[in-house]
DNA sequence: ATAACATTGTGAATTTTTTAACAAAATGCT
DNA sequence: AGCATTTTGTTAAAAAATTCACAATGTTAT
């Protein structure tokens, strides 16, 4: 598959290829060779046509009555969303998040991988944090500019992710990835997505309000 | 504005009157009394015309050239997404994750109180992380009925989802935050959302390498 | 006072996303 | 072999979400 068609690949649905994946390497962990769509939708909570069709999206084909090949799509969709190189992410904000980030993410994709870590608290600066180093955050630019960083997740209390993202830009940051509840603005080049769990958690509080 | 109405407010809208409060909210601080829809929209990356329609739905109406009045805003999102009594919240697993997650939400919603969280670690359990007490998970039961609790946040490893999940349920809690990479099921009375970092950073680095 | 402008509110159009419906074909049963 | 069943792939329909376009109208400038 091209650039060209990836092009075309709604953004929900590369959204569900990464939960896909996530399902797909479970599964298969158990042994499992094939999967039919019902059972990727159930665990998903979604219809089963919803998978067809972005299986369809990405162009696999399954085997009528014995469902997909689990190695062949989960390869696949790596063609799809993964780089071919390494891309390099930076964790900005070593506290409890960034840690867990960091630690969650250590060894998970073969294709991403955090290669540094920044913050100002002395006492962290020189550690390493699952095997990441970390870094003083004026050393930013510099080693982002180095080791080929392209994506910067940004865990830093609210009140510095505005000069945070400025180092970002200024390196030639790709991507931005802001786990901090004060949004941000990038130029066009540099791809943004903002999180914020109050976001979530008001979302689960009203439709339990709505029962 | 009735229940009845609520329920026919997009999901979307939902998770972007939560957004817009927060932005209100900073802006609030800085002095400003009136916003317009536009400013609003900047702030978070979408249109003007959303931002007035999603604020035409919850039926509030601005001043023509003045924009919309602040508080008034905020109050109204507040009886859309608020409960009229406080909501209890519990976080199960209170490693960095959990841990960040009861920091960041300590005092910040007056709606939502982080009430109780858990841990199987001995030495966790009797402290207290940013003023919340620490219980072990064979209490959750217990706690979840005698404090009043109706959500869950699962920030367990990821082996302990599915238990977690289960020992939530049969306490009959209303509604369940996982954070956890492992997908689960929950009956129809229960409201669940489910999040990946994976999956945000998966699509950072697609769009990453689409340019 | 008049013109030029800015901004809201909304019906209609468009785009995006999801679901329904069903033909095609492999498998297993009798 | 023939029939019922299952599951994919896809076209078409529906629903949801977003954007366009513009009337209405208050504000500022001249």
């Amino acid at each position: 598959m091209d650039k060209r068609k990836m092009r075309h690949i709604p953004h929900k649905t590369i959204e569900r290829l990464s939960q896909y994946r996530r399902a797909l390497l479970i599964c298969q962990a158990t042994g499992k060779t094939h999967i039919f769509s019902h059972e990727i939708a159930k665990i998903q909570h979604i219809t089963a046509v919803q998978v067809r069709r972005d299986i369809m999206l990405i162009g696999y084909t399954g085997t009528l009555r014995k469902g997909y090949n689990i190695t062949e799509l989960v390869n696949l969709i790596g063609i799809i969303l993964d780089t071919d190189e390494v891309l390099n992410i930076a964790v900005i904000g070593i506290g409890n998040l960034g840690r867990a980030i960091t630690k969650y993410f250590s060894g998970k994709r073969t294709k991403l991988k955090i290669s540094a870590s920044f913050d100002t608290n002395p006492d962290k600066i020189g550690k390493k944090y699952a095997g990441v180093d970390c870094f003083h955050i004026n050393q930013l630019e510099k080693i982002i500019k180095e080791k080929n960083i392209s994506i910067g997740i940004i865990t830093v209390p609210s009140s510095e992710t505005i000069e945070i993202k400025n180092k970002l830009v200024n390196s030639g940051i790709k991507g931005i990835l802001n786990y901090t509840p004060k949004p941000v603005d990038v130029p066009d080049n540099v791809y943004l997505e903002e999180y914020d769990m109050t976001t979530s958690l008001e979302k689960v509080a009203f439709f339990v309000k709505m029962h």
